[in-house]
DNA sequence: GTCCAAAAAGTTATAATATAACATTTCGTT
DNA sequence: AACGAAATGTTATATTATAACTTTTTGGAC
């Protein structure tokens, strides 16, 4: 899971996002702490799905202490807050492209590079529902996971 | 991810699947192996999604040696051939419910108690591939995870 | 301001999941 | 039987995540 490309993401966009961040958890009576919000930062600046050991090695270089549970609590508090979302399928964290808006967000992840796409989404989602009542499940707003591959690892292989 | 309630599956019926099993390896030309099987019927058997490392057990507790990768290497066999799905959100594997179909699975999965339902889906994977195709990606017919919580638990913590 | 309780962060250790690498055995074919 | 390929055994280790406890920080009561 190392030598990622980092996306090279812009600083203001970074900045913009932060900002973001900082008015929902303000709104919200949540704690944005320095920690979580450099790991926030870092999560965003990736532009794309980084393990928590990879935040933690970035946070290192940064001369910052830390330690696995540094990591991970803090990205705990950005998914309560919708800040941030976990990629199971590659054990990885991934900033929310739509803070603040309920929604119900559908990721592509690309199974050669690691690459996530996240949709703002309504359409699946409703049917997903339906056919969760069917069998007596009740689905909460989670982001769903699509395996897949992107179209740029497509034409590298052809 | 231990202690688990073991859905007891009669014998009769982890024997149909098996037999079922058997027939489409046998078809593909690929070898259900005596350990392979053996996995495949500790899977069917559990009823609901398992670790690896609860499989290892179970295969010791029947005094066969085994190793993790004795494990993995079975279920990525077994995966490949559509009779296991791998439950990534909880690092565990259960038995395809409807192997040797070319199908869509959707699978809801209790993030209470841990089971999982299989359903043989169309309309869901229909408007994911749409939307898919708008972000240039192409998703193969693997296995959606949808969290939820099931029937049962609901009504239990009510 | 100071004291307190709660929240957050630090720290150490370890659990849980998964794979790498290489040796050995088994299987189907010749 | 002899060979090469596939499967399995074996040992070690990588990777991901959490437990448990201590210390620090924070925000509010007084």
């Amino acid at each position: 899971m190392s030598g990622l490309r980092i996306k090279h993401v812009k600083p203001a966009v970074v900045a913009e996002q932060l900002a973001r961040a900082e008015a929902l958890c303000s709104r919200a009576g949540a704690r944005l702490t320095p920690v979580r919000r450099l790991v926030l930062e870092l999560v965003i600046s990736a532009g794309r799905p980084v393990g928590a050991y990879d935040l933690l090695d970035r946070i290192r270089e940064r001369g910052q202490k830390g330690a696995p549970p540094t990591v991970y609590r803090a990205l705990e508090f950005l998914q309560q807050h919708g800040l941030v979302h976990r990629i199971s399928m590659a054990n990885a964290f991934v900033a929310c492209s739509h803070p603040g808006d309920d929604h119900h967000p559908l990721i592509f992840v690309c199974t050669r590079c690691g690459n996530a796409v996240e949709l703002e989404e309504g359409q699946v989602s409703a049917s997903v529902e339906a056919r969760a009542e069917a069998v007596g499940f009740l689905v909460p707003g989670r982001p769903i996971e699509i395996a897949g591959t992107c179209r740029q690892c497509r034409e590298v292989r052809a």
